[in-house]
DNA sequence: TTAATGCCTATTAAATTACTAAGGATTTTA
DNA sequence: TAAAATCCTTAGTAATTTAATAGGCATTAA
């Protein structure tokens, strides 16, 4: 029922090429020092993001990560698609009963309406927002 | 990103429960063999309902389990959060900066609003439906 | 009393997750 | 041209989770 760090992580590296977009590639390095993450795991959440065409590398010194499309064109489905593979809450769901298959299509459908309607454009700007207080965490 | 078989196993139970509601307790054994799945998983996985009080237990020869309420006042949601934990796409939602926070909190109410919007009347009753044909099952 | 059930604990094989390790290939700049 | 910075690739691994299996005790209806 979860979100890996594979996605988590594969989405702050492209917000933050998001960030950059038009000032030239960002390294890996600063993506992981800025986040604290390991930029030998990161190296590999990448590769398949690159395969995929989503962004485009830049090898050698002062080299890095670019987008290949602009902000508002990648949403945060099309990462997570690349990273944790199809969005669906079960394997197989053609092949369970009516009842539960329609449960899961339903479940399906609703993460797929907000993870293919938010751009990383979206992501980029809004992450200075605060979170409303006595918003509920945990339900 | 998937509902293990803890949560869609015990689903099923649910649902056969429903399904026998006011007729008596069922035993896992029926449940098993009606659906090809493993007496003994079951068993660890009505533990857990039993505990949470979704479900009742009668032991002893013909005994079995009934559902503690009426099929219409319990939620697909009540029977996933009990085997699967809460409903959250990541853990650590409090942790994340506002912008993946917001994602992850419209994905969560997203799913708890399926979950929490179907009982076990609902799955119970419509296990005959059909899928229109052509629906896409991946995406 | 026996058969049918629930109840409990332990073990395990396989897969996945989240890394770490090591080093080669490429490119820029001093 | 040398050095530094970066991408690129493969391999290994500890911890956790999943999805069971195994064995046996406790309870109750017939």
């Amino acid at each position: 029922m979860k979100i890996s760090t594979k996605g988590r992580y594969g989405l702050t590296i492209m917000i933050e090429l998001a960030k950059k977009h038009g000032e030239g590639p960002t390294s890996l390095k600063t993506i992981a020092q800025a986040n604290d993450l390991s930029e030998h795991y990161l190296e590999q959440l990448i590769a398949p993001l690159r395969n995929a065409g989503l962004v485009k590398s830049i090898r050698g010194a002062y080299g890095g990560y670019i987008l290949t499309d602009i902000p508002a064109k990648i949403t945060a489905g099309d990462v997570i698609r690349v990273l944790e593979g199809p969005i669906t809450p079960v394997e197989g769901i053609e092949d369970e009963e009516p009842a539960k298959r329609e449960l899961w299509i339903r479940i399906r459908d609703a993460i797929k309406g907000v993870l293919d309607n938010t751009t990383l454009e979206d992501l980029a700007n809004h992450s200075n927002d605060e979170t409303p207080e006595g918003y509920m965490f945990y339900i």
